[in-house]
DNA sequence: CCAAAAGTGTTTGCTCTACACCCATGG
DNA sequence: CCATGGGTGTAGAGCAAACACTTTTGG
């Protein structure tokens, strides 16, 4: 091993891409198609890759989320970077890890081909056994998701553009298992002036329901209950 | 320049000390003696070293903060990864970056010498200039800690081990930057079943005052407001 | 006209906030 | 006995939670 090698690991930026389909929270897996010496074939990890000497570590994350769902533009945060001795059995590597989050219609389309990897969307609750420390990290983004979504706006960006009132709810009830009560979730979401009418209307069964946007310039975060006063 | 050299961006680990001392929130920051050619003589900034190859990330963090302040036992988070590409005119890093809280009895012994540098503890309201993007990461160091303080119980992290109700408030006052309401303050702390009072009182001036230690066991996490119902 | 989903207010309880005086000790 | 900091309770306002029926459309 020559002085370079050994003073400098290998840096990896990995991501935990969550979206909406089927009425579930959904998380992003890849399985290589060959045993590569490490790993046996079809193996489940997280989508990365090793960071290029020219790549700034965001930029590399966004190139990790756009090869796989062909969109540079979305939600996008850095979740935590891990960096024991023995996460990969493969040699010395810190892995900083992102997450992302994917609208319902950028994801409902096919995934795209990759000479080693193939890619499937997972629930979050039936995931498959993943390999090294993937299933402590895709928990804590889960956790960090959850947590999020509680005091700040995410929850919008898992949706298209226009969104009926519902449809957020929904959203809301997916990701953090509980139903919510309708008549005061609707006025919170409008008095926070987070959001606002669209002329259209959405039909199909039932009264047609009124489409709303996100409001780019939103305020929406809310201070944190404090624990002493 | 080897294509191990080029693929492998240099990793460091920097830390933000955080302490109180003199009834103000301070942080430790580092001068160097000469100048290493990147950086004149004398540049404040935060502390922190390369990786090295057996070292774990954070038992690295905990490396640098032993050895500024001689004690490996203190609380340590991780903060953010920081990894422009222009971030250091000395060439590609990546700095991993944790925050630490040592409790004020830690933090008045004088500081150790070392060959190189400097240490000093400055006012985090009125800060030297930084060099990088450090002063940056202190404010969004500062940010996460008062954050933080407001739902969980880190405040006394930065206490020792026995300390007085109205210590553990001023505490809170100079962190948030605000006065807080004695009864209110003591009512919170007391129903959160946080702390236990200990047989021995304080003397001073003044009636003396009742002592108290943090419980081990106390679950201190206060769940955010939430943003809907 | 029936099924399906959208939309709409009020009451009750609880939590947060504001606020002022007596107590114990040392000098 | 005086100065200093420690210790204590209550009332009013604002916020959060629970709860059921009417409306609009398509088939």
């Amino acid at each position: 091993m020559n002085p370079v090698e050994e003073q400098l690991p290998q840096v990896r930026v990995d991501v935990v891409i969550f979206t909406l389909r089927e009425s579930q929270l959904q998380v992003l897996l890849v399985q290589n198609k060959l045993d590569d010496g490490y790993t046996p074939a079809h193996t489940w990890k997280l989508p990365g890759k090793a960071l290029e000497a020219d790549k700034a570590l965001e930029s590399a994350a966004y190139n990790a989320v756009e090869e796989w769902i062909g969109e540079r533009e979305t939600y996008l945060e850095q979740l935590y970077t891990y960096g024991n001795l023995d996460r990969d059995p493969g040699g010395r590597v810190i892995s900083v890890v992102y997450y992302a989050l994917i609208p319902i219609d950028a994801s409902s389309k096919p995934l795209p081909q990759n000479p080693e990897l193939t890619a499937h969307w997972s629930d979050v609750n039936q995931l498959p056994k993943l390999a090294l420390d993937h299933k402590a990290i895709l928990e804590y983004g889960l956790r960090r998701l959850r947590y999020k979504l509680e005091y700040s706006a995410v929850g919008f960006q898992l949706l298209p553009e226009e969104f009926t009132l519902s449809e957020i709810q929904q959203t809301y009830e997916i990701i953090l298992g509980e139903k919510l009560d309708k008549r005061n979730f609707r006025r919170r979401i409008l008095e926070a002036k987070i959001i606002e009418a669209m002329p259209r209307r959405r039909g199909g069964e039932g009264r047609p329901a009124r489409l709303y946007r996100y409001r780019e310039d939103a305020v929406a975060e809310v201070k944190a209950r404090r624990l002493f006063p």
